[in-house]
DNA sequence: AGTTTTTATTTGTCTGACATTTAAAAGTCT
DNA sequence: AGACTTTTAAATGTCAGACAAATAAAAACT
């Protein structure tokens, strides 16, 4: 019978392991519907409200999706990129802001996977992210921007860079690290001669992307990296010792 | 508190995006303790089984853990990396599976990511980093290696060789591009030669990382990408002409 | 003081019910 | 027959109340 379950965990949790291997495995292909709640309880041997708990769980990792009436009922789900990358930029985020993770470390992830993207980018990135990136660039230039708008258009230019390499997979796994920085970037305050910095390097990396030219793109990227650690330096050092 | 009906969602969903942001935002820090369920249907003001379900799809993210008993409850989780990391291999694999992701696709951005870790892996690669993908190699050529598990220990090598960067951030976010490649590897029958091949490849990239050798790194996993395609390749094409 | 017992709190689970949504079946009229 | 309306059945969404089980703190008892 039950052979020394090593941990009891929730019969929820049980379930919803049970489902998602299925899923998993492809035993349970998108679009197939699961038994409803009633027969689920049957199976399982559980009441209705410990089966939608289960339920709840795969529908928060976006595996299944619900619908009411009849023929209606829980619907394995097409996990979609889009899904995927708002989860991503989620866990990512927390797990920055959770774990004491430095600075450094965060910047020098994002930069090493940015700068995989930065040859394919050159080759392929079309007329709609070039221009997308010089309205960013343009847009950093304004005065009066907040340093915040400041940091959320740097993401929308770097995510424009990533999805350059027409690889929704890069896209996606890039969506995390690049988003992720986001808060950490928020520490910093830019000065007028900083943002002059980034935006000329921004303006490198445009024009090299044009031009198809990956080795330009790639030390462009190297410069952005050390000015932007140096900016962060810079900032614990004046917390250090406030003037 | 009382967050506007955006829009005609379930209100376990409601209320668990209204402490998923209680918790990205900071108002809820790492080991709160929550408001009991009962305190939360007050508040909220629905059931207790509607808060449940709420609750559980938060614990499905590894948002929170609960904790039966006296001064039990729910808690804001500290998302750990190893959370983290199964999260993403588990959505990276479902996003490939469903979706269509050619081989090529999922290949190039395994590499590049792959590549973009070699420069760091070979200053910082531990020796007992090395020591497993020594490990690895021998175990690869094992003769009487069933396909499958010679393609868990590629997996494994590759994982040491992305840990090698030293790098958190960047060994989390790679996990999924390794890991979900491992079921498209799987499709792929891998004769003594094609073996033989990789595993002078994987003993090439060890060398070259025992002897800090950043760019002889990168050329071997240039190759190696190489040649995983041209197996596709061969596969999709021996499906089309069956000998 | 140290140990045991009790108690209160909280999550886990169950039963049963009603509300709401939805598609299909049944009915009705032209 | 065909188009429209009504009914019905099935399914999820929500609620109320109850009990079980775990657990820590308080109380009681050596």
């Amino acid at each position: 019978m039950k052979a020394a379950p090593r941990k009891t965990a929730d019969l929820s949790a049980q379930i919803a392991q049970a489902i998602r291997d299925a899923i998993v495995s492809g035993e349970l292909i998108v679009d197939a519907r699961l038994p409803s709640e009633a027969e689920l309880s049957d199976q399982f041997q559980v009441s209705r409200p410990t089966v939608r708990e289960a339920l709840k769980r795969l529908a928060a990792q976006s595996l299944i999706r619900t619908q009411r009436g009849a023929s209606g009922g829980a619907f394995v789900n097409r996990l979609s990129f889009e899904d995927a990358y708002s989860q991503q930029v989620t866990t990512s985020t927390l797990l920055l802001s959770m774990n004491a993770v430095s600075f450094d470390t965060a910047c020098e992830a994002r930069y090493a996977l940015e700068r995989a993207c930065a040859p394919l980018s050159a080759q392929r990135r079309t007329a709609d992210q070039l221009a997308t990136m010089r309205a960013e660039i343009f847009r950093q230039s304004q005065p009066g921007l907040t340093d915040e708008a400041f940091c959320a258009s740097d993401v929308t230019f770097h995510r424009a860079l990533v999805d350059g390499a027409e690889n929704p997979v890069l896209s996606y796994q890039l969506a995390g690290a690049v988003e992720a920085m986001q808060p950490l970037m928020n520490m910093i305050t830019f000065t007028a001669r900083s943002r002059e910095e980034i935006i000329t390097l921004h303006t490198r990396i445009a024009d090299a992307l044009e031009a198809q030219d990956a080795e330009t793109v790639d030390s462009a990227l190297i410069d952005l990296e050390h000015y932007t650690r140096q900016l962060a330096q810079d900032v614990v050092e004046s917390k250090r010792k406030p003037a």
